[in-house]
DNA sequence: GATATTTGTGAAGAATAATTCACAGGCAAA
DNA sequence: TTTGCCTGTGAATTATTCTTCACAAATATC
């Protein structure tokens, strides 16, 4: 069950919203402040919160702010009742998935919302994919030691780089390399160099990650 | 062939251990002084570094400090003509790896040298065992979900764990959980509950990283 | 221009990993 | 005691990954 947080300074409003929402099948939280709101999103894991941009004290851009900073995973929807262009850019611009203007119609609402859930649910198949890729790249000892040394030694020959290695059978080496290429992780030159793509390098810093944290314990 | 680099500011002392290591088939280079040591280390990749703690200048320990932190695999034997427990203690706990003192029989030097090459070669083969071990355990999706399942709810039935991947076939969950299992990733008590060990939070947290690490794009 | 070296392709096969299926012991509830 | 669910085993099958081999285009070298 989809978990959404509901941060209005208006109860009334609030209340309002959080039957709706339950009605279709959501589970609410409701937050009366700045405070109030970032206080349940550390110790729970929303997928939305929905934030009123006008309220005391905290404003509504504050809590969008604080939010991304502690839960990047929770998506954000502003609600307010005067939208400018001004203030709807700059939302967008600090993380907010999406911006609506009080009054709403309730479809509207639970439309943006199921939006929004369809959107963090893609991008989370894409985060899926590239671990993947990243995984079953660093998951070949050849490969990783591919990637070590065009990380040492950027530009290299497909020849240099099989001697290097050690190994015999040259179309073994053009495997792997054909599977980092496919991967994105190195990339070839005019001159048919070889190089670590910028996700060849961010995909060493992975390894290297993973080797201190082995190593140091 | 495994390189020696010798750090000594007795340019006499310095040939004749180059001509003895050369017999045994090493190869040798040499360097006068604590910065040229460090010149030569940043170009080329030692397996060894035999350094005279007493140098003008640069200290022995300077270099071993400096060694360590640009090439952390060269393993570095501390040479003096002073022993004393501090001393060696000291170059011990700044990542010498062992500590002989003049005058020495050059047998002793080279049963040194290949005590601390074994020991290199062994802690390598560790490491690469435990980085195959925990990438292969990472690179599977359903055993990832089983571990992120582990570590938020911790003491799981296996009913529990196939109902929450979702997974119609129970024996496919067995497979992944014995595979977890024979890896030390995760144990079971006597009541049959899966835990996470120690190791498999170690790998969790890897996860984390290389999560993390890839979202933020 | 001939020859050697580099840089590949594609298919076949071996090795390894993952899935599926038939079955079974243990235990709790009816 | 029977029924049903939980927790498996082991073998057969399928899928995936990796290696090997026979061959060849492109480029460099003599």
């Amino acid at each position: 069950m989809k978990k959404i947080l509901i941060v209005d300074d208006d109860a009334e409003l609030r209340n309002n919203l959080s039957e709706i929402l339950k009605g279709e099948g959501y589970h609410t939280e409701e937050a009366g402040s700045g405070k109030e709101a970032i206080e349940k999103a550390v110790s729970s894991d929303f997928d939305i919160a929905l934030i009123d941009l006008m309220m005391p004290k905290m404003s509504g851009v504050d809590v969008l702010s604080e939010l991304r900073r502690i839960k990047p995973k929770t998506r954000v929807i502003m609600i307010t009742a005067f939208a400018t262009v001004e203030n709807a850019v700059d939302a967008i611009k600090k993380g907010a998935s999406d911006y609506i203007s009080k009054p709403f119609k309730i479809d509207e609402l639970l439309t943006t919302i199921r939006r929004v859930l369809e959107e963090a649910r893609f991008e989370e198949g894409i985060m899926k994919l590239d671990l993947d890729f990243t995984l079953s790249s660093l998951s070949n000892y050849i490969r990783r030691n591919i990637i070590r040394l065009l990380s040492l030694r950027t530009g290299m020959h497909f020849m240099e780089i099989t001697r290097e290695l050690g190994i015999e059978d040259h179309t073994k080496v053009v495997f792997h390399l054909k599977m980092l290429k496919e991967s994105g992780i190195i990339e070839q030159d005019k001159d048919k160099l070889y190089f670590l793509t910028k996700e060849g390098e961010k995909t060493l810093d992975c390894l290297k990650i993973l080797e201190n944290y082995l190593s140091n314990k």
